[in-house]
DNA sequence: ACAACTCATAACCAAATGGTGATGATTCCG
DNA sequence: CGGAATCATCACCATTTGGTTATGAGTTGT
């Protein structure tokens, strides 16, 4: 499962209408581009636009079902962004030291 | 210690030379707007407007001493796109559960 | 006092971005 | 078969964006 670039991700999810047909394939599930058009607000060539620039970041995959094309999110694609916040932020890094030591056995 | 929106901390760390002013200051503290400058390789206006962009999200605080500006990085900021991606992000949530589940193990 | 320094803002520009309607290739169905 | 449906791509447009140089306001050191 190999990631893009950290750019792609962040660059992807920086647009709102975006941000919103990930998330509305990550709670729905997999959807057709009509679909996604309704729901979305703009028209069908933005939202075939919006999949590209996903498809890039590698955030969702598509499957051909004859007139169709279903689109779902591939979630293990938000990796790098997560990577970047455990690493940037020391809010977050500190739950995950815990976790570290934690699983490491608790050293003194 | 109120965050800004989402959309705001999205729009802010999708530009590479803002990402890496914001890293800066989280590795290195506290940096003037001229150390900044040097370091981003883009013109002192320049670095004064990413600034500002990080300032609306709430990624930095800057502290006026006499002629020099010090800005510093405010990781909490990044709690909205940690949120985000928690609750977006099966992947991310199956360690979160995890480290949730260890910690209410040993709670006793 | 004044020259140099630091920084924010203004004015401007080229390129990227997010949107549109039109078109065409496929596919489905009556 | 032929019309309707689905979707990607094209051509185009307005706005935003990230950069620049110029300038001015405030600060410091000599």
């Amino acid at each position: 499962m190999k990631s893009a670039s950290p750019q792609h991700v962040f660059r992807a999810l920086a647009d709102p209408t975006r941000r919103a047909i990930f998330e509305e394939l990550t709670r729905q599930g997999e959807q057709t581009v009509h679909a996604l058009t309704s729901f979305a607000g703009v028209s069908q060539p933005a939202v075939s636009k919006h999949l590209t620039v996903l498809k890039k970041a590698r955030l969702v995959r598509h499957r051909r079902a004859g007139r169709e094309t279903h689109y779902r999110a591939q979630p293990e694609a938000l990796a790098p962004m997560a990577d970047w916040l455990r690493a940037y932020s020391t809010f977050w890094r500190e739950r995950f030291d815990r976790l570290e030591a934690l699983l490491d056995g608790m050293e003194p």
